[in-house]
DNA sequence: CGCTCTCTTGAGCCCGCTCAACGACAGTGG
DNA sequence: CCACTGTCGTTGAGCGGGCTCAAGAGAGCG
């Protein structure tokens, strides 16, 4: 492990004033060349990561599958975060706690970084700093835009910007295979599953989207319709 | 300013094993050090600091006042994602441009740091790079906290945590003097200005708070009843 | 085939929104 | 000094989008 911490730290001497942030993703992800240095995990759909207030030993980056991260209210309700996609690092804290629980929503592999080595690895390579730096500001980034949404955004918007969104981050083409139930889009959305399920069903009315493999397969058919619902 | 770098280095070099993350905050905030580095700025109430769309070359931290950063739909609606008090950075784009707005919400002074120059000097200083890290960790936790407020808290819910936020905040003993005004606080919250001003006096006709000063100054009175209340 | 889990659809209600008026100040100018 | 004006906060009346409660429809699986 040191081996590959030097290597990569001599990459990084070379690269000519690697501005911090300037660029949004460098050509190859020194965190996967690093990942001999992380663990990788299976979670069977619907097991748990971590739990909010456990120690929050580690850090995570999706190898495949999609995560869930979510708060509750002391009466069950939920807010899921975000959905964690492949190649999408969840889990950095800034107190020793968890602030959050993370679920698999289908069978999914990970890879979990010890938090505690990485400071050192942290300092001695500034490029892996900055990626780190860089996918927690997007990680913000999504998060302010997700706020507009749940404050501002009616219900039909809600939905067009989260399918719009998961067709850019997962799709082949204009057909989406939703990983998640109804019950997750809702607590995602602050909707309720009965209002994803009637929105989608206008949608399909209007012509919009097409639905198949109950409900999990969406088809995007007017997708500047979509566009121009989504606030 | 190279001598003050290369002094706050040094400083830095002798911190034994400062961990990533480990500590929320250290003794002296290493950005309060380096603060000749950045520019002092003020801005009048009302004013733009900065617009969505800018670029990015500079990012904040905000020495008095209030700032506010929001988000625009393009037929005027708004969503505020934070009200930035003394002491908190904001402003870190992992892009080149600005992703929101922020403006002055009182007359409120920043130091302004020059993005590009923090690259090689976040490199330089370890310690430097934990805090700055910190600081967005932090920005993301407070986001997710207000994502279940947004998406899952009733407007009676929403008053009480804002309310027992600023408290924390800005509060001496239990008495509120906050900087927004009603608008803002709806923005914030994902409610209109009459909800917030019918919540309110809600609260106080069930002897929670007290309103004074142009409803500007909050008393908390019952501070036991507001955190039943904040889900 | 029956059981369970998920999704859909319907009927009715309520919380928070819309529209509108009024009140409380502060600043301004005659 | 007071009238005028603009900004901000409060309050009322009524509406409607999304929620609640309830039942039905598919799909997967033993």
């Amino acid at each position: 492990m040191v081996a590959i911490t030097t290597a990569t730290a001599r990459v990084s001497a070379h690269s000519p004033s690697a501005g911090l942030l300037a660029q949004r993703v460098l050509a190859t992800p020194l965190v996967d060349r690093i990942q001999p240095a992380g663990t990788r995990r299976s979670f069977a759909k619907g097991e748990e990561l971590f739990a909010e207030g456990e120690a929050a030993d580690f850090f995570y980056k999706v190898v495949s599958g999609t995560v869930r991260v979510c708060k509750l209210l002391s009466d069950g309700r939920r807010q899921i975060e975000a959905f964690q996609l492949p190649g999408e690092i969840f889990g950095l804290e800034s107190g020793m706690e968890h602030r959050f629980t993370a679920e698999a929503v289908e069978d999914t592999v990970v890879v979990a970084f010890r938090r505690g080595r990485f400071a050192s690895l942290m300092h001695e390579n500034p490029a892996f700093s900055d990626q780190l730096m860089s996918s927690v500001i997007q990680s913000l980034e999504r998060a302010q835009e997700h706020m507009v949404l749940l404050g501002r955004k009616t219900a039909q918007e809600k939905i067009a910007t989260f399918l719009l969104d998961m067709s850019r981050r997962l799709s082949r083409g204009d057909q989406v295979e939703l990983p998640m139930q109804r019950t997750d889009i809702a607590d995602h959305l602050g909707l309720t599953i009965e209002t994803v399920s009637r929105t989608l069903s206008q949608m399909v009315r209007d012509g919009l989207i097409k639905l198949a493999a109950a409900g999990r397969t969406i088809v995007i058919s007017n997708k500047g319709g979509l566009q121009a619902l989504n606030g």
